[in-house]
DNA sequence: TAGTAACTTTATAGGCTAAGTAGATTAAAA
DNA sequence: TTTTAATCTACTTAGCCTATAAAGTTACTA
């Protein structure tokens, strides 16, 4: 299950993207248009600063705005910073490897099979696609 | 993410499949086997009981078998069993439909527009594997 | 220097996960 | 018919995660 955060997060870049000037955007705004809870969406965007995703602007005038132009945002990068990891089970996962520990042997064991299969085609997805593509 | 639920579901199911014949297993040799908590796959293998996949005989000599032939169990049924819905957010679930409560309109909603893409092509890979295709 | 808005830290209610405990029920074997 | 081996049912629990709130701090602008 993608988390709220995640959702929200998603919401609110490709807010951003869709604005004709990207000049920095109150969390006020966004979270009034978006129906997001503005406390809640503050920590979201801080951790797509965090993330190289968004910059920011302090005081009067401040806000968030978009790094990089919409076409360059990949959905793998958006969703592992927010998200985490893309496969549904560490031991398969490419950026957040972790062995398990009840599974002696990874290569017999089925439900890696599965997975590696399932986080594939995932990835197909979210590394054809960016934040452009989600915009209108 | 997947919960041990699931994969130790998934596990459990191939190894009766992997057995030469169909006659039933005691949880007990499966939890060791597979080095799941015994009193954990009990309820899990009830799960399956009721989800129609597998079937029980009750005491001595008892346990857990197949309904159906390896080939004959697709992942999809197992999965949605085990782990509920398929896709990531209930406003594109086939199965577990659910309205999103912050989102205005669902066609203009750029989360609904990529989750629908990656349930998509997580279900043809569900949709293309049967328990046959984990076993070895 | 006053106001504004991002940032930081801490707290918390509620829900879920992955079990554990205790006992009832069923059916085959002795 | 008693014993035993197994599933089934119900209740409980520790720990973690999610989604939020509250309150104070920092940095920037006018």
């Amino acid at each position: 299950m993608l988390s709220k955060k995640t959702k929200y997060g998603l919401k609110a870049l490709t807010f951003l993207a869709n604005r004709e000037e990207n000049c920095p955007v109150q969390i006020s705004e966004i979270a009034k248009s978006e129906n997001i809870s503005h406390k809640f969406l503050e920590s979201i965007l801080l951790t797509l600063r965090k993330a190289g995703l968004l910059g920011s602007k302090k005081g009067k005038g401040g806000g968030y705005y978009l790094l990089k132009e919409p076409f360059d945002i990949l959905m793998t990068d958006v969703i592992r910073s927010l998200e985490g990891p893309i496969a549904m089970v560490p031991c398969v996962s490419l950026n957040f490897y972790e062995k398990c520990d009840d599974c002696p042997d990874e290569n017999a064991c089925s439900v890696h099979k599965l997975m590696i299969q399932v986080r594939d085609s995932t990835l197909q997805v979210f590394r054809n696609t960016t934040l452009a593509d989600l915009t209108q």
